[in-house]
Formats: structure tokens, sequence, C-alpha cells
DNA sequence: GACCAGGCACATC
DNA sequence: GATGTGCATGGT
């Protein structure tokens, strides 16, 4: 497909979910370190565990940098249990932490005045940290113009004849990134819509959808 | 009771 | 480089 017929059709799908579901208000949090802890907690999971984990952690008082990096592993873990995968998110909440007191001395403010393509490779490089989970950090806790891919995106996308159906992250984004405007707002919402367009269209459980994400087809 | 959810690292071939 | 597996809770 030539570039000039992609731009368009990638901006009609745009508008018209913009148009049917209006903005979404993404990313739900108070501050730029508890859209870190949701993104990292959301991996392979539902909102609404990772919400109930938000709240375990601001009853805690663990919502902060430091509160958070000085927690033992354990409590930390018992925190966050109904998001699921408690041990393993704990592991990978505390290996951010680390490189955030480490690389940063605990400032996000420090860390996000790094230029995003140095940024993204370090956080790449924390363990338990994937490419939409930093992606995820970059555009909605850092205000940087990247798309963030999921597995949703893709399965949209590929049945909408955009991309292949075994298009990888890369691929994926890039022709978001090739074919619209740097624009951090719109990356976020136009990801929040995908998702939004996924979950509304289950919802109705409409057998003929062919974007269903609990019918895989 | 089965299936799914806004992934990721690691083992194995 | 591709493919398979463990991680775990809560909603439908």
């Amino acid at each position: 497909m030539n570039i000039t017929l992609m731009k368009k059709r990638l901006r009609r799908l745009y508008d018209t979910l913009y148009k049917t579901f209006g903005p979404q208000g993404w990313w739900p949090a108070d501050t730029r370190f508890e859209v870190i802890v949701g993104a990292i907690l959301t991996q392979n999971t539902a909102w609404s565990n990772v919400e109930k984990a938000i709240r375990g952690l601001k009853a805690a008082k663990l919502l902060t940098p430091s509160a958070m990096y000085r927690v033992s592993e354990k409590k930390l873990a018992a925190a966050i249990r109904p998001s699921g995968y408690y041990n393993i998110k704990a592991a990978r909440l505390k290996s951010f932490l680390g490189f955030l007191f480490t690389d940063y001395g605990g400032s996000l403010s420090r860390m996000f005045c790094r230029d995003m393509p140095a940024l993204r490779r370090e956080l790449l490089n924390v363990k338990g940290l994937g490419k939409e989970t930093v992606d995820s950090i970059l555009l909605y806790a850092g205000a940087r113009p990247i798309f963030v891919v999921d597995a949703y995106t893709r399965r949209i996308l590929s049945r909408h004849k955009l991309i292949s159906e075994d298009a990888d992250y890369d691929t994926t984004q890039r022709l978001f990134m090739d074919h619209l405007p740097h624009d951090n707002a719109m990356f976020g919402e136009y990801h929040a819509l995908l998702v939004r367009l996924a979950k509304d269209i289950c919802k109705n459980k409409n057998p003929r959808c062919g974007v269903c994400p609990v019918k895989k087809l």
C-alpha cells in the first residue's frame, strides 16, 4: 500500500474511533509514578485487577519511589496480590526502582530529562520491562511521542488488513510512527481508543465481529 | 469449570 | 530465530 493511502486510512480509523467513543482520558493515574507502576502491573492482566492492587499500594503508603524502594519485596508482593503474578511483578517493580535510584538518585524528573532514544534503551535493559511497558512509560508518564503496541493493536490492525497477521512489535509501531504526526496526545488517545474498540465489541459479544479479542478467529 | 486479561524472561530445539 | 512454558488473580 502506498504511503499516502496508508496515512489516510490510519487517520480515518482514528477519526472514526474518536467520533464514536470520544476521548478516553488515558492514562488513569494521579502521578507519573502511578503510571509506571500501573504499566508493570497490567502486564497480561485485566485493568480491574490492577486497580485493586493500586488501591492496596495507596493504603499501604507504598505508591512513591522512596517508599517502594525501601519496602521488602515480600511486603510489596503482598500489597499487589490482586493484580496476579505478584511475586514476579514485585521483582519487576524492585528492578525498576533499583535502576531509578542507582542511575537517577530516585528522581523521575531527572530520569525524564534524558532524551527519548537513550532513555528507551536504558529502560529496555531493566529486567521485567519489555517494549510495551517501556513505551507506555515513555508516552503516558513521560509525554514522549512514541506509539504503544499491544495485543489488541495487532489484532485489530491485521484484521483490517493494515499489517500482516504475524507482524511484530517494531513493524506495527513503525506503521503508526511513519504515517502519523508525532503528537504524544494523539498517540495516547489512539492507543486508548483501540483498546476501547476491542473491549466494547467484545462486551457486545457480536459473533460476527472481526476484531473481538476473546474470539480468536 | 474453562477461558481470558493493556507481557516478559527463560529454556529448549 | 522460532516456539513453548511459567507466572496468578478475578471477572464472564
